[in-house]
DNA sequence: GTAGGGTTAG
């Protein structure tokens, strides 16, 4: 343990400095034991304010209660009694008593108050959405006699940076930080830009680094990867200002992780840059950062959404050269790049192939199919599908039903259409609005007119909205046949439930019924 | 040593 040398500031109580005869009241300890009693009787106050018998009672002012309880022990309020204080107003919702504990402090106590005192209440008053009080408490530090440092300052700027609306508010007070003598150290920096990544104001935070950089500090790795995890919530980065940012990152020293490159490729993907995302996997491979399986499979979905096909096959076999192995998510991306190429049977292939390798389907592989059967009009080999997902416990999804069901409808198989809506139904699934009118429309075609009336009642006592199409047919038919209002009446009941879920579209068309 | 990051579709 590190003593303080004996000094002239050494205890003048001990025996060895002794100028004194010890008084019986003014030992340390007695003194301690004062403060402690002082203490002591603070808390018991606070804990009979919160008492819940009587919850109704106004709460005593415990300002007083402070100053009275130090001076019944004859000794003064200390910072850790104020901290107590300021810390049961906050929790105890007594804001109006704070700033008169305030103007107490600084004007009648004279100890230097600890920073932190004043932080807690700096934090307090940001996260309860009073940053002005926040920044004018930071800027009144100095009044407590309390030498600010880098805490304060740090905490108020990421305060300001919470909120849109007080950004504007950083640069004022760096400034202002300048004259209170706060340095400006790498962890305000770093505060600055985790704050501008959080509210997706990217580009800022690139300039923070960037003067981060001019005033000497070295680049800072954890930043630039932030940086770079942060560029797909940026709505407005384009791909090519992020590929300048990356190039220069790398230019400055950055040596990105797999989870860079990892972000970086999932960006680019995002913006259907698949062949970027391709020439970053080729950097990662220079770079000896081994890919794995999920950079690849973003890197092929990529390349799929840019039609580039021989890349894909190039690019499949390589994880399989590589000595990865291609998980559920690769096969997907794979078998729904063959499925765009209207190559089904490879993709059923692949599919049969999945099983032998132990890499199990899922729903999406199952949609993926679904999808590609029905564009290719292949409705019983989708059907087959659909049977088989059953057997083997893939549960269909929405999407399964839906793409199915929009398969169905496309080839005019009204009739199957309605058996598949029905089971949807019982599962609470719903059609795409369009794929609905279309059944109904087609049934009215078909002079299917009450079975058509009786199906939308079904979706209707659903909450389910149908679109205007499928009222105009309902009704164009209904008239035609000469059938009253009452005919609708089992629409109409539904009327006040969805007035407010309809579009105006659709409101004017059921008001008009 | 590990997970996480990645798949379809209106």
């Amino acid at each position: 343990m590190v003593r303080h040398p004996l000094s002239k500031r050494a205890n003048k109580y001990l025996r060895k400095f002794r100028k004194w005869p010890h008084s019986p009241y003014k030992t340390s300890w007695h003194h301690n034991f004062g403060e402690q009693q002082a203490m002591h009787k603070l808390k018991q106050a606070t804990l009979e304010m919160g008492c819940p018998q009587t919850p109704n009672l106004p709460h005593p002012f415990l300002l007083s209660t402070l100053i009275d309880s130090f001076k019944s022990y004859s000794c003064d309020p200390t910072p850790k009694a104020y901290y107590f204080l300021i810390k049961t107003l906050t929790c105890t919702s007594q804001f109006q008593d704070i700033p008169p504990v305030l103007d107490h402090l600084e004007h009648l106590e004279k100890f230097e108050t600890p920073e932190f005192n004043l932080v807690y209440l700096i934090r307090f008053y940001g996260l309860s959405d009073k940053v002005q009080d926040a920044v004018d408490l930071f800027l009144r530090i100095p009044r407590f006699r309390c030498t600010p440092t880098v805490c304060s300052l740090n905490l108020v700027l990421s305060l300001l940076c919470r909120k849109r609306e007080c950004l504007k508010m950083v640069p004022e007070i760096l400034l202002k930080s300048q004259h209170m003598n706060i340095r400006v150290e790498e962890s305000t920096f770093q505060v600055l830009i985790k704050a501008l990544c959080r509210i997706k104001r990217v580009g800022y935070a690139i300039k923070m680094l960037n003067y981060m950089i001019e005033g000497g500090y070295g680049l800072d790795e954890t930043m630039c990867s932030l940086i770079i995890s942060s560029l797909c919530e940026q709505e407005d980065m384009t791909s090519v200002e992020a590929l300048v940012i990356w190039r220069d990152m790398r230019k400055l020293g950055f040596c990105p992780g797999i989870m860079d490159y990892t972000n970086m490729i999932r960006f680019l993907v995002k913006e259907g840059k698949g062949m970027d995302a391709l020439d970053i996997l080729n950097q990662q491979k220079k770079d000896g950062i081994k890919p794995d399986v999920v950079c690849y499979t973003m890197v092929l979905s990529g390349i799929i959404a840019e039609g580039e096909y021989v890349k894909l096959e190039e690019l499949f076999d390589e994880i399989l050269v590589f000595g990865l192995v291609p998980d559920v998510y690769t096969y997907n991306v794979y078998i729904n790049g063959l499925c765009k190429q209207n190559n089904v049977d490879e993709a059923l292939k692949i599919v049969a192939s999945m099983e032998e390798l132990e890499c199990k389907p899922n729903v999406v592989t199952c949609n993926i199919l679904l999808g590609a059967l029905c564009v290719a009009g292949d409705l019983r080999k989708a059907r087959g599908v659909m049977k088989e997902m059953g057997w083997k416990g893939v549960r269909l999804d929405l999407h399964s039903y839906r793409i199915m069901l929009d398969g169905l409808v496309g080839k005019g198989e009204i009739g199957e259409a309605c058996f598949l809506l029905e089971e949807m139904l019982e599962k609470s699934f719903f059609p795409r609005s369009s794929t609905f009118d279309h059944i109904i429309f087609q049934m009215c075609q078909k002079g299917l007119i009450v079975e058509a009336i009786e199906l939308t009642k079904k979706i209707v006592a659903k909450s389910f909205v149908p679109g205007a199409r499928a009222w105009e047919a309902l009704l164009k038919s209904g008239s035609k046949l000469g059938f009253s209002e009452t005919t609708f009446s089992g629409l109409l009941g539904q009327k006040n439930n969805l007035s407010y879920q309809t579009g105006s579209g659709n409101r004017s068309v059921i008001e008009n019924i």
